[in-house]
DNA sequence: CGAGTGACTGGATCGTTGGTCCGGTGGTCG
DNA sequence: CGACCACCGGACCAACGATCCAGTCACTCG
C-alpha cells in the first residue's frame, strides 16, 4: 500500500518523467506549473536536467560571489537562492541558518592565499609579514568580509593560517607571555586596519575623504591638528599598514632580547 | 492678549488640560483611545504628561540601554519606541534611519570616558596609554559597539578623542610617515582587539573556549601548535592588550631615532 | 479672538526579510 | 515492486525598516 502513483501512470520508461500527474488540479490554480509549456512532452528529460545537486560548497561559493557583487546587506536567503536556480527554503536542508553562510563564506575566502612555505625560525620577520599581508589582501578583496568579522574566526582555512602564525613565533623562540601578545596583537592589529579601510573604501573613498576634510576645517577651532593634517583615512593605506607592522614586529623583536 | 485658553477652559491652574476636546469621534473606533477610560476628565492633564516631548538625545539614550540590556540584533525601531511610550513611526521624525541611532548611540558611549589633560610631549606614552585604555573600556562595556564598528567614525564624541591622539603625537615630535602611520596602528590595534573579545566574550566565553580546545585537541595532527598551547583566546585579555601596545609603542618610539 | 504655523505624533500599510511546515520528488537498494 | 532516503519548494508566519498621511498640540500674529 501507501505507493504514490495511486493513479497508475506509466512512471519509469526512461522519458517524460510524469512529473505529479494527479494532484487533482488542487484547490487554486497557484501559479500553475510555469506558463503553458508545463505539458509533460515539453519537460526536458531526467527530472532535474543538469544541475550538480547543490551542495553546501556551491552554496558558499555563490554567496560568495554574491557578496563580492553587492555587498554584505545584499545577502538574502532568497537572493541567494535564485542565483543557484532553487527556492530559498532548499538553501535550509544545506545549511541551519544564514549565519552558517556567512561563517563558511568568510572562512572560504581565507583558501585563497597560500602560505608561507613552512615555519623557520631565522625568517620568521618575512614569514609573519608575508602571511599577515596575505590576510590583509584578502579581506580587502572581499571588502564585505569587514563587516561580518565580528564572529568567531574558527574555520579550517582560518586555523591553518593560525596555526601557522603560532608556530613561527615558537619556531622563532618567543614564550609565554609573549607568544599569546604577539598573535593577539598581530591578529588584531590586521583586523583593525582592515576593518577601517573596508569601511571608507565602501562609500565611494574620494567622496568621504572630501566631506571629512571640509566637516573638519570648518571646525578648526575644536580639531586643530586634524584640520591641519587632513582627516586620519586614506592617506596612504599601504604604508601606513607597512609601517606600522614594522612597529610591531620591532617591538616585539626588542621583546626577545 | 494671546492667552490661550480658547475654549473658555481654566487651563492655567495647574490642572484639567481639556486635551482634544473635539475630534467628533473619528470614522472608525480605531482601538479608540486605549480602554474606555478615555473621558476627558480621566487623562492626566496638561496634554503628553510628563514626557520630555521626545528628544534625539532621548531616543539616543534609550538607545545605548537598550543595546546595553540585549545586545545589538535586538534593536529594532519598534522595540526602541515601545520602550520610549511612542510609536514606532514617530521616530523617523527625530532619526532619518535605524543606521542613524546606530551612528548616534556609538558616538554617544564615547562621551563616557574623559581625555586626560592636555597633551603633553613629555608624557605622550602615558597619555597614549591612558586614552587608549579608555577607548578599549567604553567598547568592551559596551559590546554591541564591536558589531557596529564596521561603519564611519566622524562623530563628535569620536573627533574629541582622534584629534587628542594627533596632538599628542604631534607634542611628541611624530612628523610625517610616522605620524599617520602612529595613529593609524594605535587605533587600529585598539578596534581590532576590542572587536574580538567582545566577539567571544558576546557567547558565553568559557564554554566557546572549551569547545574551541576540543576541537583543536581532535584535530593535533593539523593544528599542532594550537592544540598544545590551547586556542588563540581568552588567555589574559587585559595583559595581552598592555602587552601588545608597549610592542607598539616600544616600536613607535625606536622610530624616532 | 479666530486663523494659522510649525513642531511633533501615530495608525495603517508596503515590500522584504529569516525561518518553518509539510507535502512532495527522483534514484536506489532490498 | 515497494520502501526508503536525500533532496526540493510552495505556502505561510511573525517581524522588520520605512513611508504616507491625517491629525494634535503650543504658540503667534493680525
Amino acid at each position: 500500500m501507501v505507493d504514490h502513483h495511486t493513479r497508475l501512470v506509466v512512471v519509469n520508461d526512461g522519458e517524460t518523467g510524469a512529473a505529479r500527474a494527479g494532484d487533482a488540479d488542487g484547490p487554486s490554480t497557484a501559479r500553475q506549473g510555469r506558463t503553458a509549456a508545463g505539458d509533460v512532452w515539453f519537460r526536458p528529460s531526467r527530472a532535474r536536467r543538469e544541475t550538480p545537486p547543490l551542495s553546501r560548497e556551491r552554496i558558499v561559493r555563490e554567496a560568495v560571489a554574491l557578496l563580492d557583487e553587492e555587498g554584505a546587506e545584499r545577502l538574502t536567503m532568497r537572493r541567494l537562492a535564485e542565483r543557484l536556480g532553487t527556492g530559498s527554503t532548499t538553501l535550509y536542508w544545506h545549511v541551519k541558518t544564514k549565519d552558517d553562510v556567512l561563517d563558511l563564506a568568510l572562512d572560504s575566502i581565507f583558501g585563497e592565499v597560500g602560505l608561507p612555505s613552512g615555519p623557520d625560525g631565522g625568517r620568521w620577520r618575512e614569514d609573519l609579514t608575508a602571511l599577515v599581508g596575505g590576510w590583509r589582501a584578502v579581506l580587502l578583496r572581499h571588502p564585505w568580509s569587514a563587516a561580518v568579522l565580528g564572529r568567531p574566526l574558527m574555520g579550517p582555512n582560518v586555523l591553518d593560517r593560525t596555526e601557522f602564525m603560532h608556530a613561527t613565533l615558537v619556531a622563532a623562540g618567543f614564550t609565554e607571555p609573549h607568544l599569546s601578545a604577539a598573535a593577539y596583537g598581530l591578529s588584531n592589529y590586521v583586523i583593525g586596519s582592515t576593518l577601517m579601510q573596508a569601511t571608507w573604501q565602501a562609500r565611494d573613498e574620494e567622496t568621504a575623504r572630501q566631506a571629512a576634510e571640509e566637516h573638519l576645517r570648518a571646525r578648526r577651532d575644536r580639531y586643530p591638528t586634524l584640520a591641519e593634517h587632513g582627516p586620519p583615512i586614506g592617506k596612504d593605506w599601504d604604508a601606513s599598514f607597512a609601517l606600522g607592522l614594522t612597529y610591531l614586529l620591532d617591538g616585539l623583536e626588542a621583546s626577545k632580547l
